[in-house]
RNA sequence: GGGGGCGUAGCUCAGUUGGUUAGAGCGCCGGCCUGUCACGCCGGAGGUCGCGGGUUCGAGUCCCGUCGCUCCCGCCA
């Protein structure tokens, strides 16, 4: 650690910093009890503290009292030593350890707290129940793997706060309690004692925040915001969770990228990614969706979607013929030459199905240039040629199709693409790709057949605003390795054009200013040209430090369902409370008498 | 809301076609041990097979339900 601890009663260095130039010097340090090897007349224990392990010596020539002292230490007991530092005989080196060419020989412990035998082994990395993590989280948190990951964390923000306060941002706290506005996810909400029937809501991002503090001239804003959003979870997604949110004025899309592209590589070395210096790769949306199914695409390995749509637009086979007739597609990957068992294409086609495709087309390129495949009989001699040209396919290739609408087939080869590259193994060791997607559409249809915002409604568009359905947003995505990072987009700055994206989004004059009437208001003194960008900090963490999932890299995280295994929330209030809040209590359905 | 996987000792797991007394490694407890660092050796304790019901002469194993964890779809920037 780059700072020696103020001596004190407990100690005067850290486990970790120990090293040969300390040699035959009087120190003091504190910790866990991490190991005990007793050989009866010689105890060594590992000490541990935050920084790092180191090894003490008890000898009963030390000290009696001590010794006997030391053959009663137990696993995680907090102990305080002092002793000399001692210059190990060359055979007794530990090269495994930072501090293995020292040790502490003890002259006197002070035993701190006892400990329980824990739960399960904190000394080795290997895969726990989650809920027995979280329920003895104070335990887990001693575990290397979650220290490293807690550091890393404090090291990316520390270098984003850095970086940002050098560019002349400022750092603004913006509201926990707000007002739900239920756009895009759920909210978290509170019930508002002093206004019965009333509710805060949690804030999923601070974006109406930054973008009156905008408006109020702060210019150049960030924040470490926690944000909160009440859906199901996923291993890259908590009901609540940690952006960097910024915001600046008179800018342009490339003004906002630049200065996080500036960002971002001093974060990426952090974690020290082996990644080429911005500026960074841009692709478009359209593009994203075409080559690799996806708006994240993961570019670290092929296996790229090709539409052959065309080689088959004549074609008799009635499932094509079908699909390209009702204005749907036919997208396929040249998986390369696989020997492919029957049992694996049937989990292909499953993975297809789960996204929604109806099935899944394979096909193997022969030598004389035809397929073995099921649906090789029904297409002509020339569509096969002409889609194995497409494809770029020779002699033992397989090809994997799909026909369905363009958004089905996208989603069902992106997914596959991915099987593809875990199940063979594709992605190159250390490899990192950095792209920003852009040029995305403003609106996309709901379910209803209305529109709705790609992005969120106060991102800017452009095009023409009477023909929502050719606008492009302003937006910007920053992906890595198939990760969304973060997120952003130049704003509306015009409050006509907010309350014309109102009304295309199916909100009227009335709603709009019940719900954002504040934002519309403000718009109309004076608001600059202003975007920004939020990047998730639990993912960037978590990519960072090679974890799947961002509960690793969360302190104090929830399980799957949401729950919290330590504290039990969410856990039940009694009526009174509930009456204070002027809600009544709600009468739950019984639960099945045995 | 839906689909997949998992649930056996404190921990990580094995457990055959349904068959006698449910096992291993680690940990824990006791003993021995002066250079280990995953210390070693000897001995020991430790089980509601997640929970409830069913089938069966017999269930850790099969069936139904339920709870929890986890991954994914829907949902979500």
């Amino acid at each position: 650690m780059k700072v020696v601890p103020r001596a004190n009663v407990y100690r005067d260095a850290w486990c970790g910093d120990l090293r040969a130039s300390n040699a035959d010097t009087a120190s003091r340090v504190a910790g866990w009890v991490h190991r005990r090897r007793d050989h009866g007349g010689l105890i060594f224990i590992d000490l541990r503290d935050r920084s790092g392990i180191l090894q003490l010596v008890f000898h009963p020539e030390y000290g009696a009292e001590m010794f006997a002292a030391a053959e009663r230490l137990r696993g995680e007991h907090v102990i305080s030593v002092a002793g000399t530092v001692i210059l190990r005989e060359e055979r007794n080196v530990n090269p495994e350890l930072p501090t293995g060419e020292i040790e502490l020989r003890c002259a006197e412990m002070a035993l701190l707290a006892e400990s329980l035998t824990p739960p399960f082994p904190l000394d080795e990395e290997l895969e726990l129940d989650e809920t027995l993590r979280l329920r003895y989280r104070a335990l887990d948190l001693r575990r290397r793997p979650m220290v490293e990951a807690l550091v890393l964390r404090h090291d990316v923000i520390h270098a984003m706060r850095t970086a940002l306060v050098a560019e002349d941002f400022l750092e603004i706290e913006t509201p926990i309690l707000t007002r739900s506005t239920p756009e895009g996810a759920r909210d978290f909400l509170v019930p508002a004692r002093n206004n019965p029937g009333n509710f805060y809501a949690l804030p999923q991002s601070p974006q109406l925040f930054k973008q009156l503090l905008m408006i109020g001239g702060y210019e150049r804003y960030f924040q470490i915001a926690r944000c909160f959003r009440d859906e199901d979870l996923r291993a890259d997604r908590q009901p609540e969770f940690t952006q960097l949110d910024l915001e600046m004025s008179f800018v342009a899309e490339d003004d906002v990228i630049d200065v996080n592209e500036r960002m971002m590589e001093k974060v990426f070395a952090v974690g020290g990614l082996d990644i080429a210096p911005p500026p960074y790769r841009r692709m478009d949306y359209d593009e994203a969706l075409l080559r690799y199914g996806s708006d994240r695409p993961d570019t670290r390995f092929g296996l790229e979607i090709t539409d052959v749509s065309d080689a088959l637009r004549a074609s008799e086979f009635k499932v094509f013929a079908g699909v390209l007739g009702g204005g749907g597609v036919v997208r396929a990957i040249n998986a390369g030459r696989r020997e492919v068992p029957r049992s694996e294409l049937d989990d292909l086609t499953e993975v297809a199905k789960r996204y929604g495709a109806g099935g899944l087309v394979w096909a193997f390129v022969l030598e004389d240039g035809t397929w073995r495949s099921p649906i090789a009989k029904f297409l002509s001699e020339a569509e096969i040629a002409a889609v194995t040209a497409a494809l770029g396919a020779v002699p033992g290739d397989l090809l994997l199709a799909v026909a369905d609408t363009a958004d089905t087939a996208a989603a069902a080869l992106g997914a596959l693409r991915l099987n593809l590259a875990e199940r063979w193994e594709l992605v190159p060791e250390g490899r990192h790709d950095v792209l920003w997607v852009v040029d995305f559409p403003m609106f996309e249809r709901d379910d209803a057949g209305g529109w709705t915002a790609l992005h969120h409604p106060f991102t800017a568009p452009t095009g023409d605003l009477a023909d929502p359905g050719s606008l492009r947003s302003r937006a910007y995505d920053l992906v890595v390795d198939g990760w969304e990072l973060g997120g952003g987009s130049i704003r509306i700055h015009d409050p006509a054009v907010q309350s014309r994206v109102f009304e295309i989004i199916g909100m009227d004059e009335e709603e709009a200013q019940g719900r954002f009437g504040f934002l519309l208001e403000a718009l109309r003194y004076g608001a600059p040209p202003h975007g920004g960008i939020a990047f998730g900090v639990d993912r960037v963490v978590a990519l960072l430090a090679g974890r799947d999932s961002i509960r690793d890299v969360i302190a104090f995280p929830k399980t799957a369902s949401g729950s919290d295994p330590l504290t039990g929330a969410p856990a039940g209030v009694d009526d009174a409370q509930l009456r204070e809040l002027g809600l009544r209590p709600l009468a739950l359905p019984a639960k099945t008498a045995p």
